[in-house]
DNA sequence: TTTTTCAATAGGTATTACCGATAATGTTGA
DNA sequence: TCAACATTATCGGTAATACCTATTGAAAAA
């Protein structure tokens, strides 16, 4: 009968290329892992690695194996997470990944309060973007995720947690920054600050402007980049709540906030794990530590569904 | 790490629920086996089996590991038989379901033809309802389906292979029986001979009549029931293409076949089988081999899409 | 060429999966 | 209640094998 151990020490050399390495990443020795992948090969009776050549490359066949082989092994360290999760609900290490334009606001505001509740938990935090996001969720790297959804994707659970208003921040010297609204409809073709593309608010930013993605001359790599540049001169761009929030408990005098409405603008935020993961209690004990923390949603906020 | 060999005494026990059938559908000592799940509630740390009671019941935790290694072994097998596939194509043990309104007549149509392409396939036939058709797919017992389609369910790849065209039957001393066409519209509220529930064509001809189920006073079991039901006396039913062929074809004197219009009535029958399945090749050949047997589609034949 | 790098081989050891026999336990029928 | 039975757990021994270190062989780099 196949092995898992054996599997995983294809899946190791498959992303290694180098059956020295493979084998320290499988804490065996070098031997070991040509031996038992030798065993393998015999097993299915399939050439798994390339012969004859100088680097190591699997053969087509091997590399579909491989594939095949790492999700199971994903599976098995799942089952043994759920199985240690069946004993200690809430406990471990839980490998959360938060995109960029919601990551240090939404920790500032609920990390305290996630860390009282949940104390058996340990948070390890990433930073990452919608699509790095999905990957590494999907392939294990990470266990859970908190980002704007709707996210379409198959064999991943997904739990909404919460409407985040949009608002307009303008400087003081901004044409609008005396303006007590502005509606949708005035934001078609507006100049806006945005983040780098691959960040899922500027998508849903030039969305909301109807904007081309090369009309867009200025990009910044962070939301405090965008406050820098706001804050000092005359530009305007689109601020999630928390995040403004955030600026005017620190301080930040020289942004004015403007709602956008007719309708209210909105983007939905919501967590998304693997569909069998074993971390999904902790999605919902995350959840509901963090929706006390939060601000209601008024009613009339309408959520502008991401086309990805 | 975790052992395929264990996870798989597990299933067996899960679905034997006996440490003695378990452990010889195994292929082990009933030792082996108990000490094995021992050594495995030992890693995992859980209670897999529930100690103390009468019968052998796993614990809630155990029932979902069992569960989800289950969907590991039958991986390991996939994987296996990939492996075997990619040496030698189209060849060895295949098990095909096919739904019981078509089996018979597409076997009688294509069985030769297939045998002729296909000399290195064995093919193991079985004729299961739609509903059992789907389970055994999904848990390895069968490898391939030929059915109704559209069929959506998650982990599963399909292949269309054929409208097949629907015709009333009826008895020659039918009140229709004169007829040369019969539209859709008066096949509304019109009493048929259908086949039991859960079979898919019944369903479709109660759609296309716009029936109740409780309407349905008469229930055959297979097709050649209603044959001879129809033949008898002065029933109706409806009749898809490839029975109508062979009924012809062996002299049935007593029937006489209908078109259905406004639109031509069809029903779409296709292949079904497990994204992940190394049979892939297999449905693609048979597709071939059968596509080139069955009457070409007429254009205005409308499939009626089924609603499960 | 020599040196270096890397995988394959050899030989030996510790682990463990496995078996048969048997004991312990629970279940059933009188 | 106590046999008679069915079923699982335990015991001791064995064969298979996963693993190691040391070494060799072959290819690439110097």
């Amino acid at each position: 009968m196949l092995s898992l151990k054996d599997l995983s020490y294809l899946v190791a050399l498959d992303e290694l290329g180098h059956f020295g390495k493979a084998a320290q990443a499988c804490y065996v020795s070098q031997p070991t892992l040509s031996g038992q992948l030798k065993k393998l090969q015999n097993q299915l009776g399939v050439e798994l690695i390339e012969k004859g050549s100088k680097k190591v490359i699997l053969t087509h066949v091997g590399r579909e194996i491989a594939q095949r082989a790492k999700a199971m092994v994903l599976q098995a360290h799942e089952l043994e997470a759920f199985a240690r999760a069946s004993n200690k609900p809430l406990t471990g290490r839980l490998k959360l990944a938060i995109i960029p334009s919601l990551a240090p606001y939404l920790m500032a505001k609920t990390g305290a309060c996630v860390n009282a509740l949940l104390p058996g938990l340990t948070i390890e935090l990433h930073e990452l973007e919608t699509h790095e996001l999905l990957r590494q969720l999907k392939s294990g790297e990470i266990d859970i995720g908190i980002l704007v959804l709707p996210q379409p994707q198959a064999g991943l659970r997904h739990l909404s947690l919460w409407q985040e208003p949009l608002w307009l921040g303008v400087g003081h010297e901004h044409p609008w920054a005396k303006k007590t609204q502005v509606t949708r409809g005035q934001l078609a073709g507006a100049e806006l600050i945005l983040l780098k593309e691959g960040h899922c608010l500027a998508d849903q930013a030039q969305q909301m402007c109807q904007l081309k993605s090369q009309s867009q001359a200025f990009r910044g790599a962070s939301l405090e980049t965008l406050r820098y540049m706001v804050s000092a001169g005359n530009g305007a761009t689109i601020v999630p709540q928390l995040s403004m929030d955030a600026w005017i408990s620190h301080g930040e005098q020289n942004i004015t906030y403007i709602p956008i409405t007719s309708p209210k603008q909105a983007r939905e935020i919501g967590f998304l794990a693997r569909s069998g993961s074993a971390y999904w209690p902790c999605v919902e004990a995350l959840h509901g530590a963090m929706a006390k923390v939060l601000p209601k949603n008024s009613a009339d906020t309408q959520t502008v569904p991401l086309v990805i």
